[in-house]
DNA sequence: GTCTATATTCCGATAGAC
DNA sequence: GTCTATCGGAATATAGAC
């Protein structure tokens, strides 16, 4: 974080409110504060409200995707591809809070112009990485589409249902491990969308 | 709706606009408006407005899994089961719109109390019905705990997508439909917790 | 039980000095 | 580039008439 520009500063410590506390609970006065500036500064740096939440999903989501070529190009085979997706995704997911929560947040309040920007900047490139893995694994008549909708899904459910996992029957710290969680996701899936003996064939 | 109560009214007005726009965004004047209502009037009802959203959170989620005991007493069979748990989760789901965006939300903002409540008043019970569920097919050293967390949070997680399957490369409407949702997903579970044939053993 | 009227604080946003 | 000062309106909430 160390000293930088004082756009730059605004942009990340509105994006770490607006994740913990929603875009309309969080007013300019609330960022200008956390800055140390007045709001008449963000003013100047940024047109409205409107354009500083822009900026912010921006900065947040931008190049977050860049490093899943290279996990994935690791190696060859389908199992271990799988596997490096979901620890990377798990991982991802469970260490960077501020953009796991505003991923979610979209997700439920984006409109059809954020959402499609969302999509298209951090979720079609894994989104196509984990179809075509699913392509190789998919059994006769089955939707690769929404093989990759589960894949991802699971993961995303998985880490969302963890702020209740310590109220759950049976929860406790260790189902919150993101190495644990990898693991499991990784064991149900492989055997999941591995075509499976057929009994009437 | 029919004519009913002031506060029946309040409470269901406001559950359904909390749910589109989240709690900070909706005033007591919107809610006071939608109704037909003088915001004074709400106070006369309602201490806060907080009180009014845990009011408005609790009418929306009590009860709300008092039908899962009857569907899952249908058959004795684990397959059937879990179909029909994962058939009635999915449809409450995507049918319920008020019911799972407020889910989501308080997933994301609850404090520890609310989701205390969360998951005692909704999740304890369909839990602790798919864990025992869950127990019957895990594989040795499997942890029945997590399976449960996979299969709540694959149908979680595929509803919640749902908002940007149109704008992922391969996604129609097709992939919308509650009973493909849930079809995909017990194919998929189904295989994924039957202990799959070892190969070293 | 619902209203009018209002107190007080906070909101997003702008003008203009430095 | 950052500030002081402020506008107009909207926020939560209350007092008191009907």
């Amino acid at each position: 974080m160390q000293p930088q520009d004082t756009r730059t500063t605004i942009v990340e410590t509105a994006a770490a409110l607006y994740a913990d506390l929603g875009y309309s609970a969080v007013s300019m006065r609330d960022v200008a504060n956390a800055v140390g500036v007045t709001p008449a500064n963000l003013y100047y740096h940024f047109g409205s409200k409107d354009d500083l939440i822009r900026e912010a999903l921006v900065h947040v989501f931008a190049h977050k995707t860049a490093s899943l070529g290279d996990v994935l190009s690791r190696s060859e085979e389908a199992d271990e591809r799988l596997d490096a997706f979901i620890r990377w995704f798990v991982h991802l997911l469970v260490e960077d809070r501020v953009f796991f929560r505003l991923l979610v947040r979209e997700l439920t309040d984006g409109d059809a112009a954020r959402l499609e920007y969302l999509s298209r900047t951090v979720l079609e490139r894994p989104f196509s990485l984990v179809r075509s893995l699913a392509r190789t694994r998919v059994p006769d008549g089955g939707d690769d589409f929404l093989v990759a909708i589960s894949i991802i899904g699971v993961v995303l459910g998985h880490v969302q249902l963890s702020a209740i996992v310590r109220f759950l029957p049976g929860g406790g710290e260790a189902h919150l491990d993101a190495d644990a969680i990898a693991d499991h996701v990784f064991a149900a899936l492989r055997q999941s969308f591995t075509p499976a003996p057929t009994k009437d064939a």
